[in-house]
DNA sequence: TTGACATATGAATAAGTATTCAACTATAAT
DNA sequence: ATTATAGTTGAATACTTATTCATATGTCAA
């Protein structure tokens, strides 16, 4: 049992597993960014949007009726969506299509509805 | 263009579309089990925990000095991923040992972690 | 050009959450 | 028995974030 002073608040019990993980593990910035993309899909309401995106390319108010929320609100939560890239738009007189562009996060959604779809 | 006076703030635009959607779209409380799973994995310390268990079995001692971290910060979101069968515990002696339950999140996470290891 | 509507956005508010701190339980060692 | 250590937990704090409200921009129709 090797004292740490400085790491932490307790002392290392498994050192040679705790230095073979400490080895392989990412730096702190790839952590965030994996925790970014997960919790882009941790909302209802995104969930929601992403869902109906799913199915069909999709205004403003649309979205807003299908999900009976404010167009505020959804535009919002569009701007997130927007700003890391996970839905594209494309603008179409007053209106403004959204669908979704992020392949990746499209299947891990996707992946994640499976998952609860098969729940009890 | 029909008025929707109490679902929301605005009009539908293309009612076809929403009305489609509509029967498709599933309770509430789905996809709020959904976001639920997905912010588990969507916080950067709850993401090494995942990590560093996906390579070994681990006590919290050794998890706060694999992340640099209090016991009782890791502790803390154990309980979180305790609590939603995302890991499991062993007691042994004075150290409690915690490993990966739940298959799917778990699987879930590796896509994830595939996917930004992919990127440039 | 005026009015109506679709969308976006900044600020304020309210709700949620991660970490710290202190106190507690349980086990092991002396 | 006493002390030290591993872990848990509740409360407090600091931070983040979703929604609302008010306002602004841009487009269309009259």
């Amino acid at each position: 049992m090797i004292k740490n002073e400085y790491a932490c608040d307790c002392n290392i019990i498994h050192q040679e597993i705790v230095e073979e993980i400490q080895k392989k593990m990412y730096p702190e910035e790839r952590f965030k960014k994996l925790a970014t993309i997960f919790k882009l899909i941790g909302d209802p309401t995104r969930c929601k949007i992403l869902f109906t995106l799913t199915h069909h390319e999709m205004c403003v108010c649309d979205l807003a009726n299908v999900l009976n929320m404010t167009k505020s609100s959804i535009s919002h939560q569009l701007a997130i969506l927007r700003n890391n890239g996970v839905v594209r738009y494309r603008k179409s007189g007053k209106e403004v299509y959204y669908t979704l562009e992020d392949i990746h996060i499209t299947k891990l959604f996707q992946m994640g509805l499976d998952h609860i779809n098969h729940l009890p």
